[in-house]
DNA sequence: CGCCCGAATTTTGCATGCAACTGTCGAACT
DNA sequence: AGTTCGACAGTTGCATGCAAAATTCGGGCG
């Protein structure tokens, strides 16, 4: 045995976690989840310390953890944390200057949603995927362009968050996604003609547009905290 | 036994990263921190996943654990990010509106160090400790009232800096510190007035300039990476 | 009827042992 | 001589076992 094992671990338990498997305040027990992952406790043990890192469970010593509820307000909390720190990115990007190739895939992206979009008809799962794809290109390549170690590392613990994630947007309106994807133009715009304060402040409106837009979607049946038990 | 242990390993060995006692690049292996902290391996593994989960370690799968280095870079990075994200606290404080009594205990801490740097002389090292305490006081009533759960940890992650970290100025220079009381008087009374915008400008400039004089005291000697090695 | 105290059970914390993997060094082969 | 293969040492990965702490539950007392 003995590949990248117990890392797995760790990625399934925070899966679950997000998935809201567990209810918020729910007391998570070493041998139950040992024997539901089939392991020893040695490796859920590191799990659980990881999944504590991260924000999503309460450590208390002698006691073991219990998964931390969120609320709505905590999503507004990440979106609020995510649009300054990625303008942040883009304004970083923009003053360093990004490379040719670099400013290049950002274009391509942009491009092939425009391709994703030219028709009207709503998107089907494929093409979902596509943008989501070609999304997750464009911001990573800002964030990569901003040379701060902090950067990824933060965005990833804000944007894990129970019920949001994975990043996916509920109703994928063709029309949305129009206005993202000019945003998107709007802000390599930007970065190629190094103008770091307009950069930032759009890529800021931007994510907080997509914040306003997805506690929407999500507000009518928000209820964490009561998700059911995969345990027990 | 079975105290809060092993926690204390993890943060032995954490301040032991940040007091640089490791070379950036070094391998970190578990027996021998293991018979240094006089534990077995169990825990010490948990310390050194605290550890690169904080960032200051780099783990392979079956290779362990290695120190990141650090450079000078990063430590401009981390005030921007310190700027940019008290900032936001102190906007979220001033528009939800801080306690009579969290403006007091600030307000009071504000005036204590005006006590301190009454005189003229420089400060010795009970003035300087109390100076980092009511400092802290201030930083802290500001970042619990914006209440969002992820900006305190961003901000510890964010400080935790080899070679930075303990929080310590090293010239707590009279001017400076005055400097510094009158930036947060000024971010006080915004709070206190509810003007959003220019707490968080005052914050982040606050921040800032913070940030600006610490690269500018450890430039001169600036070299990690070639620290003493603590082991072998 | 409610409260408090104590033994049994459960759960966490850690040490140890063994298996698997990595890196190294040396010898044989091309 | 250079390269490759293989054995050995060293290190990490995990399961298990035992001790300590916490939780639970039952009985006695107020």
């Amino acid at each position: 045995m003995t590949q990248p094992i117990a890392q797995a671990l760790s990625a399934r338990l925070r899966d679950m976690i997000l998935a809201g498997e567990f209810r918020g305040g729910q007391h998570l027990r070493e041998v139950q989840l040992a024997q539901m992952f089939g392991a020893s406790r040695t490796p859920v043990r590191l799990a659980l310390a990881a999944s504590e890192k991260d924000g999503l469970l309460e450590y208390s010593p002698n006691r073991g953890y219990v998964v931390r509820p969120f609320e709505t307000k905590d999503i507004a909390s990440a979106f609020e944390m995510r649009a300054l720190i990625e303008g942040l990115a883009a304004r970083k990007a923009a003053e360093r200057g990004l490379s040719a190739e670099a400013l290049g895939r950002i274009a391509a992206a942009i491009d092939q949603v425009d391709a994703l979009l030219s028709t009207e008809a709503a998107l089907d799962d494929a093409a979902r995927e596509a943008w989501r794809t070609h999304n997750a290109v464009f911001h990573r390549a800002i964030i990569a362009g901003a040379d701060n170690r902090f950067i990824a590392p933060t965005l990833e613990t804000v944007q894990r968050i129970p019920s949001v994630y994975p990043p996916i947007l509920a109703s994928y309106d063709p029309a949305l996604l129009r206005k993202y994807n000019d945003h998107h133009r709007g802000i390599r715009d930007c970065i190629a003609g190094r103008q770091g304060v307009r950069a930032e402040y759009l890529m800021r409106e931007h994510v907080f547009l997509a914040g306003e837009e997805i506690c929407a979607s999500l507000s009518p049946a928000r209820a964490h905290g009561i998700a059911p038990d995969a345990l027990s």
